[in-house]
DNA sequence: AACTATACCAACCGCGAATTG
DNA sequence: GCAATTCGCGGTTGGTATAGT
């Protein structure tokens, strides 16, 4: 049967009677055992998808509607810090969803670095033959109806090189630092240590996103930039802060760099 | 108005980790 | 200690809405 899996259990979208079964028996039993859940509710779903359609979409406290500049902003910087950690990200997002948080940036965002001439990968800057493949993995119209953005992206990746250039001594004196202080968190998943911490905040600059971290309970700790920090800008702004890179955020790691933050001693400091 | 392309989002799938017996 | 089961996560797909032609 259509829409049927060959258990002939029901899959596809959730209609409203579905969830309201499910939401009074969570409410009433919880969901100890989520593969017991359909049977014990009375729904025709595998527990996984119960699990699921809860997880994502009826649990309470779910933050429904448009991510804010400042969350998008956050999802990046989270994003450098962890990478595809998507259930990590929205940890530190109250009421948003892995599921929304991988939505939103492979929907959005992730377009949203390339045309600013980043590596939605590495955060780094695009290297010309990256940079057309993406561009040409995108097919972004918009780039191509307005060839000024295409001269704007590159302009940022000039001005991005020579903080890769940096980035790399930065990178020397944190290997310099794990490899001189033995440490049980420099054999660590940086992702897990990092969510160990209250709170932090990025970079060093007056621009930097408090991120509060709620149920945590260590020492909180600034973690700097691990990556040239893209900033994102409302897209009625965007070619105004695109035709000055000079102006972009990437002087702040420039910042950071020159103020001589990023030493070793810096890096011991943290670790 | 009809068709096509694109963006967005909910849901599914498969895998690895954690837990249980 | 090990196999089976359960859960959580990340990647991917498919449906729908909207914009563009």
């Amino acid at each position: 049967m259509k829409g049927n899996d060959k258990n002939g259990l029901k899959k596809g979208p959730w209609t409203p009677e579905e969830d309201r079964i499910l939401v009074d028996y969570i409410h009433k039993h919880g969901h100890s055992k989520w593969k017991s859940v359909p049977a014990l509710a009375g729904l025709n779903r595998c527990g996984k998808s119960c699990r699921l359609r809860w997880t994502n979409y009826l649990r309470p406290n779910i933050k429904r509607g448009n991510f804010s500049s400042e969350e998008e902003q956050l999802i990046i910087d989270l994003h450098a810090l962890m990478g595809n950690k998507w259930s990590a990200i929205a940890r530190h997002l109250p009421g948003r969803t892995d599921n929304e948080v991988k939505n939103l940036w492979n929907s959005r965002l992730k377009r949203k670095l390339i045309q600013m001439g980043i590596d939605p990968i590495t955060h780094e800057p695009l290297t010309d033959p990256r940079l057309h493949q993406l561009l040409a993995a995108a097919s972004f119209s918009n780039l191509i109806n307005n060839p000024l953005d295409i001269v704007n992206a590159l302009m940022l990746q000039s001005d991005a090189v020579a903080t890769l250039a940096k980035s790399l001594h930065l990178s020397h004196n944190m290997l310099q630092a794990l490899a001189s202080t033995p440490t049980p968190m420099a054999s660590q998943d940086p992702t897990k240590a990092c969510s160990t911490s209250n709170e932090y905040q990025f970079g060093s600059s007056s621009s930097s996103l408090p991120v509060n971290v709620p149920n945590l309970d260590t020492t909180p700790q600034p973690i700097p930039p691990m990556a040239p920090r893209p900033t994102i800008v409302d897209d009625h702004h965007e070619t105004n802060n695109i035709t000055n890179p000079s102006s972009t955020t990437l002087q702040e790691w420039d910042d950071f760099m020159d103020g001589g933050e990023a030493s070793e001693p810096y890096w011991r400091d943290i670790i």
